[in-house]
DNA sequence: GCTATATGTGCATATGTGTGCACATAAACA
DNA sequence: TGTTTATGTGCACACATATGCACATATAGC
């Protein structure tokens, strides 16, 4: 049987490339912290907060959840201003949406292309 | 000036539950290590394979390529199936994509009503 | 000025994780 | 049967990361 499959086309590579792409190490990797989720929920449900604010209620120290908000503003997660002696935080929604917009834009493709074994079952070909 | 704000709606807290619920930490975790993305790309490009195969070019240890199909399998992202001495390794596409889409789902109002500092601006209120 | 409050950072430490080597197991093959 | 190939795992080690404490800095308020 000759070798036709539709991964050797130049659309399932670009799509490869695409999808390895968008996987963005440092946005994902501030959302894979316990803590650092914890801090995003209270600012969804607080909105504008300072540090002290967000570290009330969390059992770590203050300083730790400073460490953690600069973690989340470098992955563009949060943005912060300096007013008087405070900093207050935000989450960036427009930009965490555009984000994992992406991302699913890019990995769609993967539905009907990345169908476990379909290739293999179809007629027992394996790399 | 009263406190009107959305974010003591219901509905904002919903989408705060939901939002923190979807972020599967095993699923993003899996997808945050460069080795295992490279992983990912070589099996979209290759389709069903197996453990030397995808080893081959991949500057790890075979173990360590073994250990981490094993984390790409309990994250879903990965499937295998022993055919004799053989494992074979394939993506879960349709999988993937699901999990991203609730991702996505869940986050999509975060667009609206998580813009940074919009409160503040307008009446600057800060928790 | 002095004091209190808010924040970030240096340092030490505990824990998690990626890596490679050696080895055991399982299956195909001569 | 003995040998080769494929895979997973125990172990040790290096490195990253989360954490807390102490401290320095900056700002507000007295």
């Amino acid at each position: 049987m000759k070798n036709d499959n539709a991964k050797d086309s130049p659309e399932h590579k670009a799509m490869a490339e695409a999808a390895i792409a968008v996987l963005d190490t440092r946005f994902l990797k501030a959302l894979t912290d316990p803590t650092r989720v914890q801090i995003v929920k209270k600012l969804i449900l607080l909105g504008t907060c300072d540090v002290t604010t967000i570290a009330k209620g969390l059992s770590q120290d203050r300083s730790v959840i400073s460490r953690h908000l600069g973690t989340l503003e470098q992955a563009r997660i949060t943005t912060s201003r300096k007013v008087g002696r405070r900093v207050l935080h935000d989450i960036d929604g427009p930009y965490v949406v555009q984000k994992v917009t992406l991302i699913l834009g890019a990995l769609q493709p993967m539905a009907e292309l990345c169908i476990p074994f379909a290739q293999f079952d179809k007629d027992g070909e394996a790399a």
